[in-house]
DNA sequence: CGGTGATTTGACGCCCATCAAAGCCAGTGG
DNA sequence: CCACTGGCTTTGATGGGCGTCAAATCACCG
């Protein structure tokens, strides 16, 4: 019945296994479900909130703007992530976040999350779960820019996004639906549009993925993994499931 | 009387007026105090661990590997930082940390720190404040490798290191004592060694900055924080104290 | 005073940014 | 139904920033 659950749900579901009542109190996180279109500003930097959102459809993202008028996009969120969760529970946002296609969002107060806490400590153990794995991308994100080259870089993202989209059940080893364009991946991987596109006729050229018209093809992923040096252990979604509060 | 305090009582203070509770409170992270030689390695990437250091004495800093052997740093820790604060509380560690110098550093428990957070919330929330600084220092980082020029690199990065040490009593708006090799530099700055070298003579020849012998020194702080767009904002050390409890 | 590691400098070349322009859509309005 | 438009993609030409290789100098230490 997997399918039948949020994309939050599946994605806390491979940390701990959530007893009824946790499922219910993570029910409350949906409710107040709004819709944003294309470019919403989410969150904006310098501000503070007094609520985040659970992404339930479609694609955003949080970024840095320098004063030259760059954008340094720090990560995308797809369905099953917060946004802004950090900075509700500590200080001001230090990053703006937008909707990169129109999405569903839910949002979600600081007291629903704190008081989560206090009733179901598996629930606040899997959110901070959640927390730190987000912050464990920022991570190796930094790793990807310090000391990776840009065919490297852009091999390790789309193995990272595939990745992310299957815990949420969506796509699977073949590739993924994907509706960036070549100027956000430039604004992550922090290379220049026209390279991203270089980037992207090489890693096609050479067999290895395709990414063209809102998709990406895993190619040959065994190879494109070496090439990435890609070690998804970060992502810490490979380990069996916590059992169960009874069991 | 500042100057009697820890590095990290100083920290903390400058977010939250503690209280002589917490500060009892905080004086037990203290004890178990310990000294390590240059490059200990006091964290090590897919360990967990029960128990993390409050660095007192000393540089360190967080690292990851990659198989080609190529070293990036995540970020340097000085008196008054925690190390591998975030792995104790959530899950393994997803990079290593080894001491630059000799260093003095207190084994915290995790117990220690979970107790005060129910005993000491004011307390609580300061350690979460320096959680969500490490963090928002991180990200600060990403933008630095993804979107700035080698000297712009290393003029936002020294600006960093010396507010944060200034922060916790070391140095000031001349300069501060810095133990770091150009090696160092390079792998947090995403440069090879021979180019941070050449950054650091024009930096110096343009009378922005010097750092030599161990020592860095700022010539010119306020053309250095033009040419690194430098905004200390995400560091959210600049605020009022918050008012004291009874206050 | 030899040895080891850090700093410094030069020569060379590649990766990737920049500038420019053409092609390719999807949507819009006449 | 078709010209028009704006955003995205694609490709070429050119140049600079930074990596790599190599070697000299310097600092520290046993």
């Amino acid at each position: 019945m997997l399918t039948l659950l949020s994309p939050l749900t599946r994605k806390l579901s491979a940390y701990v296994a959530l007893s009824p009542g946790d499922l219910d109190i993570l029910a409350r996180f949906h409710k107040r479900r709004r819709s944003f279109r294309l470019g919403h500003e989410l969150v904006h930097e310098g501000q503070s909130h007094g609520s985040a959102f659970v992404l339930a459809k479609g694609w955003a993202c949080s970024y840095k703007m320098l004063p030259d008028g760059e954008r340094q996009i720090v990560d995308f969120q797809v369905p099953g992530d917060f946004i802004g969760l950090r900075s509700i529970l500590f200080r001001t946002s230090d990053h703006s976040a937008e909707a990169v296609t129109r999405i569903e969002a839910s949002e979600v107060l600081a007291s629903d999350i704190l008081d989560s806490f206090a009733q179901a400590p598996r629930l606040a153990t899997a959110v901070l779960w959640a927390a730190s794995r987000d912050e464990a991308m920022v991570v190796e994100h930094l790793v990807n820019l310090g000391r990776r080259s840009a065919d490297e870089r852009m091999a390790h993202f789309m193995l990272e996004l595939g990745a992310r989209l299957r815990l949420v059940g969506v796509g699977d080893a073949t590739g993924f639906d994907c509706p960036l364009t070549q100027y956000h991946l430039a604004d992550v991987l922090g290379l220049s549009a026209v390279h991203v596109n270089r980037v992207l006729r090489h890693l096609r050229e050479e067999g290895l993925m395709t990414f063209q018209k809102g998709r990406v093809s895993f190619d040959d992923i065994a190879r494109l993994k070496q090439l990435a040096a890609f070690d998804p252990e970060y992502l810490d979604q490979g380990r069996p499931f916590l059992p169960a509060p009874g069991a």
